[in-house]
DNA sequence: GCTTTGACTCTCG
DNA sequence: TCGAGAGCCAAAG
């Protein structure tokens, strides 16, 4: 059933830890994880990408949550403007590709 | 089994 | 304030 590694679907798993209206950041998730893998986390979405934002069915990881250390919108497969405009569908405040209230938006574990 | 890459982060200029 | 470079870890080639 794993046909991906542990790594990435721990990223993942936390990631559907974060309930709507929140985000986490890259940092976070390496922190949460036991490791410093920031790129690794980032890098297990866009490899899994694919099917995964679909958010259709169980399987939805809102890796749109995801934005960097700072709070401000990084890489994004579908694009910077798509992950904007779901986050402010979230009900979350994005201002020229950067999260307006990162502090309140921030889901900590 | 070593090398390259990547949706990152931090520090220096 | 913005730009470039170095560091870090894990997976894929």
């Amino acid at each position: 059933m794993s046909k991906i590694p542990q790594f990435y679907q721990k990223v993942y798993h936390i990631c559907r830890k974060v309930p709507k209206g929140k985000v986490t950041t890259y940092k976070a998730l390496a922190e949460k994880l036991g490791s410093k893998a920031y790129r690794a986390v980032g890098r297990a979405m866009n490899k899994n990408s694919n099917g995964i934002l679909n958010c259709k069915g169980r399987n939805m990881v809102p890796c749109h949550r995801v934005v960097g250390s700072s709070g401000h919108l990084v890489g994004f497969a579908h694009g910077l403007k798509k992950k904007a405009e779901l986050l402010r569908k979230e009900g979350i405040k994005v201002k020229n590709n950067k999260i307006k209230d990162f502090d309140k938006v921030l889901f900590r574990f």
